[in-house]
DNA sequence: TAAAGTAGCGAGAACGTTACCGAAAACCAC
DNA sequence: GTGGTTTTCGGTAACGTTCTCGCTACTTTA
């Protein structure tokens, strides 16, 4: 089971030198020879040696690894911010540590509650949609083990988070919906706990608002996420004695679980009921028609909320900053009259 | 920077007793006291105690971490893949550490360069397709620590590997195309260097063979394995003098960029050209019209790659070895005349 | 030439935990 | 009671590294 590898006593004992020698001589040069320096380097690489990060995390009281909590990896959204956080934290020398929660509150909560505070040196979370407490995030907050939150945010939480313009991208969209003439527009939202499916549906109804038309609850579904839950909510919306001639999804998926409902019930999309996502998922532009969506920055997100973390870890004091990044308007034959 | 958390040491001086005592309790009930075992851990609980990995790591030698290379993590495949994975480590108590290669040969090579033995127990690996020496994986085996390949593997290094069943997948999908009454098939090939690239060619050709059709090399073109490679082999393909009246595509995405192209050539998908992908992404049923496919077991891979690696970490010796699980062809509308 | 400064190095403790071994205490059988 | 087990516990070294401090030897300054 135990394994040895070359540390520095060996690059010591073979130089007969001391082992605090060799240690400084592979960080920085301070206190050493530069000739001893190129020694210790060159018989480090001889030997092939490579740190022991237990061991200088024990020491220094940090690992060098961030985790990354979100509810999946399975999409294009997750898995286009993890990229972008990847690159951040390899370029900086930290390691990821992925954690999923698959959207469910328990297993967010085990996983903090296992999680070991030594193995981490900050954390970037994406909360699951039914989460009820956030007190693990604050406690971590408290034992200085930073926390960054990005698109699925804890409003109670005082720490930094990154996330699009939910509130302008929904409203964005829904105007759009106006503009192109339709009229009777449903919001397909997501759940209802959720910051930013308020958002997002604050966004909507504004939208309607001020352009006097009228909001009504039962145009408006709270459901999950996945394109099932959007194929469900048209056949609910079907049912109803006046029918929306238009929908604003929360995300791409449900859009085109509402487009795959709509195609069934052979309603032409755009012509007769206009379409909107939000994401822009590879498959928005893969559908026929393709969908109009409000795209968000994910990759951006991504390394702008590694780069905040880090920020937060390295530097003594830095004040919590909510980031909002643009979203955009993408449109496409879904909307097309 | 330093923190401090609470120790077993705290925990021993409130209870006044030794720390190898409260390191016991806290472990295996051996050699305790049930009655002080209790002791220990309601204070630990009382404390609210966690153990410090990078102590438990250096004197185990060990790190609890399992390494994921992959080229990439934004797509269906690996993005399940990797869900699979962290199903089994997470209920074994490992932590996952993700390297993104970008499917760069260097990139590879720089993260396994700066790979500390220490920090890593295992090591599961998909190589990026420029890969050309695999020496480092050796290099990890030889020092102890376990790695197991899945999807794209080093045929060259000698440790377990788990895969679809690529050659029966690509000649059943050639067969299913013949059967429908095509006869021109091409096929749209990955990278000429992977493994998983030469036996789905390898299935193709031998399909054609079986049935007494030519194989030709003009229809034969490796290239990337993204949408726009797919777009950009039909493109070759259709400044040929003749056509071919079917596409079998190293994947789906391949498959989707020709299809699109074909779109663009007003060419009947199914009617006039057959075409068929390789793995079940979701795209596959959103794209119309619907693309037949092979499905490939991608979760099941995730899984039983971690099983397999655990079981090269934990026992003394397990010899290596190639599980290949079976593809199961999809038939949809692109296949059908 | 003596005093003061500086560059380079080493000794030893520390980080939090486990592993090993020995000792004390409790129990048991006769 | 006595001797021998067994149970329970504590002391100490070790894991690989950094960090602090102090020492030596050389260089500079007056």
């Amino acid at each position: 089971m135990r394994r040895h590898y070359i540390t520095i006593k060996d690059i010591a004992r073979e130089l007969a030198i001391s082992v605090s020698t060799v240690s400084r001589a592979l960080r920085d040069a301070y206190d050493v020879n530069p000739k001893t320096r190129e020694k210790v380097l060159a018989k480090a690489m001889e030997l092939n040696y490579k740190p022991n990060f237990n061991a200088i995390g024990l020491v220094q009281s940090q690992s060098h690894h961030i985790g990354v909590l979100m509810p999946a990896i399975t999409n294009y959204y997750f898995s286009t911010v993890f990229t972008g956080i990847e690159q951040v934290a390899n370029a900086n020398g930290y390691n990821l540590i992925v954690f999923i929660t698959n959207d469910s509150a328990e297993r967010e909560q085990a996983i903090l509650q296992d999680l070991s505070l030594s193995s981490l040196d900050g954390l970037l979370v994406s909360v699951s949609s039914q989460a009820d407490s956030y007190a693990h995030f604050e406690e971590l907050i408290r034992n200085g083990i930073p926390v960054v939150f990005f698109d699925r945010v804890a409003d109670a939480v005082l720490t930094s988070k990154v996330m699009q313009d939910d509130y302008h991208g929904a409203y964005e969209a829904t105007q759009h919906l106006i503009d192109q003439g339709y009229r009777r527009i449903a919001h397909l939202a997501g759940p209802a706990g959720l910051t930013f499916t308020q958002k997002r549906r604050k966004g909507y109804e504004d939208a309607l608002t001020d352009s006097g038309l009228p909001v009504r609850s039962d145009w408006v579904i709270h459901s999950g996420f996945s394109q099932e839950c959007g194929f469900e909510d048209v056949a609910r919306l079907w049912t109803l004695a006046e029918k929306p001639d238009a929908l604003f999804a929360v995300n791409d998926r449900k859009a085109i679980g509402a487009m795959l409902a709509l195609k069934e019930r052979k309603v032409q999309i755009g012509k007769e009921v206009g379409v909107i996502g939000f994401t822009n998922d590879p498959m928005s532009q893969i559908i026929s028609p393709t969908l109009t969506t409000v795209a968000e920055p994910a990759f951006e997100i991504g390394k702008l909320s590694c780069e905040l973390l880090l920020k937060h870890m390295t530097r003594k004091k830095v004040e919590a900053q909510e980031v909002i990044l643009p979203a955009k308007l993408i449109i496409r034959e879904s909307t097309r009259r």
